[in-house]
DNA sequence: GATGAATGAGACTTCATTCAT
DNA sequence: GATGAATGAAGTCTCATTCAT
């Protein structure tokens, strides 16, 4: 029977609060702006993304997001920047616990489907797929900040796992690549085939947590 | 004890052999030009590749791409298409046997990380996911030919495991994408994070196959 | 004796006045481009003419022809259409009169020779003729508008003028194209053999009315 | 009742006589090219025309022109002076004779109507109107060669005509540009309007003539 | 701060011309 | 002589960026 979930943050509840000298309206419009890009750029890609496009889309002129942002590229980066920074802020103030794995698991694996795989953020995971080759550097900052640390952190957690006897093989501590590569392909499904061939991210998960723990896990 | 395993092509060499009509050094420019638009695209995307650096890294003019591909569109497309129809002709001839279905599976996972995680191959697996979106054709043609199919063939075959008791989960059956998720990020990290992050594909997969069949397999 | 001919406006003149919502700024390079265009594409014909050259005789850069006219075939359009509208506009206003016809046909023939053969309209005329075949939507619509009206309404004239007794033949009004067939010459000429073979329109369109109405005319 | 015309070379037959060296199969060659240059360069214009197209309609390979002609602009001159050359040398045979001025012009109206109106060479003269601006030269020899000449020549027959009191205006010995312009007028709109605007050249010719002579003439 | 007209570098594409076969 | 693959200059059009208002 579950156990009442302590409260994950909903991610976008993560927000960096208004840097403290940028007026209410300008933070306002640099969001605005945010948003729109995101949009833009997750179905063009970075060169394939028209800035008149984002201003159109974030309804304001042009020029105007020269005032927030000095360039595409940087415009591109502070986007990726500012959708990452909660996830890592989420990864970096899990506390360590003694609950059951399974169960620390379970709500990460909650959190991903509903706030990754169900919005516009799973999106990011193909703009980063699509771009790491063209800016090596977005590439590497992703991979120090949120890959390598959030694996290592599952590593972490997957062995204590199989220290406490809820996991047999150490496969997973080893490369928890293995752990988290369904829902890498969840997050790239949505946007590619949904259409002609839903897919449930969510029943799959659990069907990949069954074989990982054992059928009949904390839900 | 594992039996001498049937041999199965390479990739690379199923290539259509110069269709009849076209010359030997036509056919050997349109490869050249095709090998220099798989390093352009694949780095920098659609886009982001200018036909000229193309024509650069093929030897070649400018003005020579378009004696083979009508356009810029035409050109990617083909690409994509040179690049799977070895794959998916490699599948429709995947004759039905009755061998251990982890033998079948573990030569599908060689032949993989052989002949695409290894290769510039993967790089268009990177491609798709980042294409995808603005080439709706693309996806879908993807989808029908390649991972519909694909996934389909992968679960049959695990229905069959679990008939046969060689796996207990019939999740696999059901998700064939739990198959092949692994396998995908092999892809992707060789492109994005081998540089500062090296990932052993091989090994990865040997320990996938090993929780899927249990330890000890036919290797 | 002549009588003081009613005025007909200056072709120049019917200009559509800023229809409204153009900025004042922005209809004088509108303008500018089309003043430009009409000078290169007289001389060099549409495939002849580079968009370059008209940017820079109207002394802007090659991108701002984009910001008036979506593409070198609009602009094309445009301008032959800016130079028909007064005329087609002058048509439409000539009221019925009660005039000799004589005197009517003058001050028309007065009105071309001023405002087409003696300006660069005129050269208009060569464009029709030399790019009627690749556009053939063009020379239906200039049929339609200009040429099928004029000569429609010219030979109704002419069956006035035999009625009342001004002209003996009947052949102008059958074929109007006797009628103006001068008018072409002129204009063409000018264009073409005026540098080393000068010709006084003026002069060669009196005799032409001599002709049709017999001498000592309106003036 | 129409006395028998004295026969008038049709200028098709009227050919340069194979400048001697060149080959049977060579001057055919030249020939072709030379057909199929007319049949594109009156369509499409000088800039508009692609050798590509010329070659593809005479049957041979692009490099083939290159043979004959040294260069798309020659090409062209070359096509106009072989489709005038004619033309000069039927003008400068025709013999100063004593028939009738009406009967002689019915003859050349009947030659124009007949081997300009009614053919593809009508095209020519829409090229010389088009291009005229672009290639001074070109509307400089065509005035000296063909349209000054004639002129001149209708200009002398007119004034005869005058003088033998065939016609009573002198109007069209003084501007022979009168005599020529239905001509003219035909020849363009068969180009042009054609197509929703039949027009009967022979018929209106006639009744041009009909205007110089007075009515029943010759025939 | 905000705008959007203007710029011009740079991309795709065409096509006259060359030249090895 | 004939071919047609190859070239690369040049043209059309786009779009990131600037700047006067």
């Amino acid at each position: 029977m579950p156990r009442p979930a302590r409260k994950l943050p909903k991610l976008s509840a993560v927000r960096p609060a208004a840097a403290g000298a940028r007026s209410q309206r300008g933070t306002a419009r640099r969001d605005a702006i945010l948003a729109a890009a995101l949009e833009e750029f997750s179905v063009n890609g970075f060169a394939g993304t028209r800035l008149d496009d984002v201003a159109r889309r974030a309804g304001i002129a042009k020029g105007t997001i020269y005032l927030y942002f000095s360039d595409k590229e940087t415009l591109f980066q502070e986007l990726l920047r500012s959708l990452f920074a909660p996830i890592v802020q989420a990864l970096e103030r899990m506390p360590p616990d003694t609950r059951p794995v399974r169960e620390t698991i379970e709500q990460l694996v909650d959190l991903f489907v509903r706030e990754v795989v169900g919005t516009r953020r799973r999106d990011v995971i193909r703009l980063i797929i699509a771009e790491g080759g063209r800016f090596p550097k977005l590439a590497e900052f992703h991979y120090r900040e949120v890959v390598g640390r959030a694996l290592a952190a599952l590593g972490a957690l997957m062995a204590r796992a199989v220290e406490r006897g809820e996991v047999r093989s150490f496969a997973y501590a080893r490369y928890p690549q293995l752990l988290v590569a369904p829902g890498l392909v969840a997050a790239i499904w949505g946007g590619l085939f949904e259409r002609f061939a839903p897919l449930d991210a969510a029943a799959m998960m659990r069907a990949h947590l069954d074989i990982i723990f054992g059928e009949g896990g904390a839900r």
